[in-house]
DNA sequence: CTCATTTCAGTGTTACTGACATAC
DNA sequence: CGTATGTCAGTATCACTGAAATGA
């Protein structure tokens, strides 16, 4: 086992389901994740561009609703965004607890530049798939996600 | 927003494969983990159960490269798995380095519970999915996983 | 000495929780 | 007063790193 370092694993595992997503998930995030990395971003950082980009400036509380990231989070991706002057941060001045964030001109150029960089990311990851392939995966993936199981809400 | 609190995302990001593919198996581990919590158990626990039962004692550097763990996580699996008697951990007296690790009356009982457990955590969790889908996604997360990219390796 | 194995302590990621101050 | 927003500190998970101790 000197090169490989592989032995096979259990049977039962290496057929179920939610193994093998995990793992899927762990060996695309790591490409994705690496190239937002070497190019000093950041996977938070393109969800509030893109954000930005097609909704227009809005609260952080809003921010984090489409982003689907926690508030407190949303604080620091627009600290890390504002410090490079992607983003604005200015207070509402119709209700001053709210901060708008707009996308400023170089913020949209670098969303277009992390446009290519996560397309490419998503060739490398998913290069064992062809187009049909990927699509048909995609669409499954969001019915996973979007399948609310009955559980009875919080109220 | 009340009840709701969803408010529709980046189309950007919405159709984005590995987006898609993290949150989904953040959804799906959800569910796993909260029955393996539930059952005082671990996905850990499991994989080294599986390898237990499926292998044979082994020692835990073979434990770990069997369910694709660190060694130094094999520790504490065995710790647990150990303290509730569903394995045995004994010093191997022909090299005295190692630990054998064996798999229990109680352990065999143990794993075919949770073997109930995570069969059921599937149909919850990939509940959106009729089963030649499910085998279909199956088919491509494995593909996916066993993709071996160009990249040269370490040495 | 060199290498393998086990063990411990600690890091880094994403996501999340609780608390607090400010302002409505 | 209660509620919403932004902010900060800290937690939990999985995966991993580095180093020490033991022994081949």
């Amino acid at each position: 086992m000197s090169a490989t370092d592989v032995a096979p694993g259990p049977v039962r595992l290496e057929h179920l389901p939610s193994f093998l997503l995990t793992r899927a998930a762990r060996h695309v995030h790591r490409i994705v994740f690496d190239r937002f990395d070497e190019a000093d971003s950041h996977g938070y950082h393109y969800r509030v561009l893109a954000a930005l980009d097609e909704y227009g400036p809005t609260s952080q509380v809003e921010l984090a609703r489409r982003c689907v990231l926690d508030r407190s989070d949303i604080v620091a991706a627009v600290d890390a965004l504002a410090e490079r002057r992607f983003v604005e941060r200015a207070t509402d001045p119709r209700d001053r607890r709210r901060n708008i964030i707009t996308l400023t001109r170089r913020g949209r150029a670098r969303l277009i530049e992390l446009d290519g960089l996560i397309t490419a990311a998503q060739d490398e990851a998913f290069a064992a798939l062809d187009a049909e392939e990927l699509t048909q995966l995609s669409a499954m993936l969001t019915r996973i996600v979007g399948h609310r199981t009955g559980r009875p809400g919080p109220a």
